[in-house]
DNA sequence: GGCAACTGGTTACTTTTGAAACCAGTTGCC
DNA sequence: GGCAACTGGTTTCAAAAGTAACCAGTTGCC
């Protein structure tokens, strides 16, 4: 049979296998000594960066939909991490910060996950680092304008 | 708060975002039309290109773990797609390998699969993409070789 | 030959994830 | 002011994924 595709020069397979990788090996770090979950880290370091959000604007930063956020914010909450304060202007929405104790356990999180971070990106140079990033904003870049399907035909993009 | 790590730099974050982001818009075209989950793809590119696997080794050519494969196996025959032989030398195992109908729908779905593939990277230079790989040939190799968890303190890798 | 250790693959169970329904509150139109 | 359309967020329900237990068959030691 005839093949023109390999996984292993397939993108698609090829990024999804790095990142479930990276994700296992680094999630190691706050998930079996502080039980924190991929989506509460997120969470976590999103408010350790800008004080004060609503769970709205965690999701657009994190690109985490906003059920994930909900769930996210009552973990990290019911254990005492985050504090919630209502808004004025809206009261609807909640106001989410992190409490003494969710950004003393950041503190303690935070030079690990660095420190094994750049033991990941140890084998690339820093000009390389550069270019890891610039080729994934590229590639994100072009799926935001990409239709939903591509024409099989021989339409260039009109 | 101090904060030395920002999500838009982070490797892990961003590449699971872009793996999220690819695996979805690439999996409309044989989810919605054809009704192929991203493992039973997986299984449907492998064994077009090897003719017949046992299921231990399709396991170990897409990294998916043995449930995966048997479920997405499981899904393939139950259509038809996919049929199965006794192994000769070992009873337990069985010899997978597309039917005809497997083998056709495999020929519809890839061309355009590629063409996507082809749109998806079309920013990227030949160089770039070359690049891109060699990138994440470098990263999968470090990760292999990490350890569970990196050594918060001043060790180099002994 | 027979028993223990192991391996390929499936099944059952639990946890995670995603989609849709839903509730409470806001906005805008009349 | 009141009703319809909308939005932030939670809950509920169904699909998916991972783990562990399991079965059948193989290997190897005695």
């Amino acid at each position: 049979m005839q093949h023109a595709l390999s996984l292993t020069r397939f993108l698609p397979y090829r990024c999804t296998a790095l990142a479930r990788k990276i994700s296992v090996s680094l999630s190691r770090i706050y998930t079996e000594r502080f039980g924190i979950s991929v989506p509460e880290w997120r969470v976590l370091v999103t408010l350790a960066e800008y004080e004060e959000l609503q769970a709205k604007q965690i999701g657009e930063l994190t690109s985490m939909d906003k059920v994930q956020v909900s769930r996210a914010v009552a973990g990290l909450q019911g254990r005492g991490l985050l504090q919630r304060r209502r808004c004025e202007r809206d009261s609807r929405a909640a106001l989410l910060r992190l409490s003494a104790a969710g950004a003393d356990l950041y503190q303690h999180i935070e030079p690990e996950v660095l420190a094994w971070e750049q033991s990941l990106l140890a084998p690339l140079a820093p000009a390389e680092r550069t270019t890891l990033f610039a080729l994934i904003d590229k590639l994100e870049l072009q799926l935001a304008g990409m239709p939903d399907k591509p024409a099989t035909g021989s339409g260039d993009t009109v």
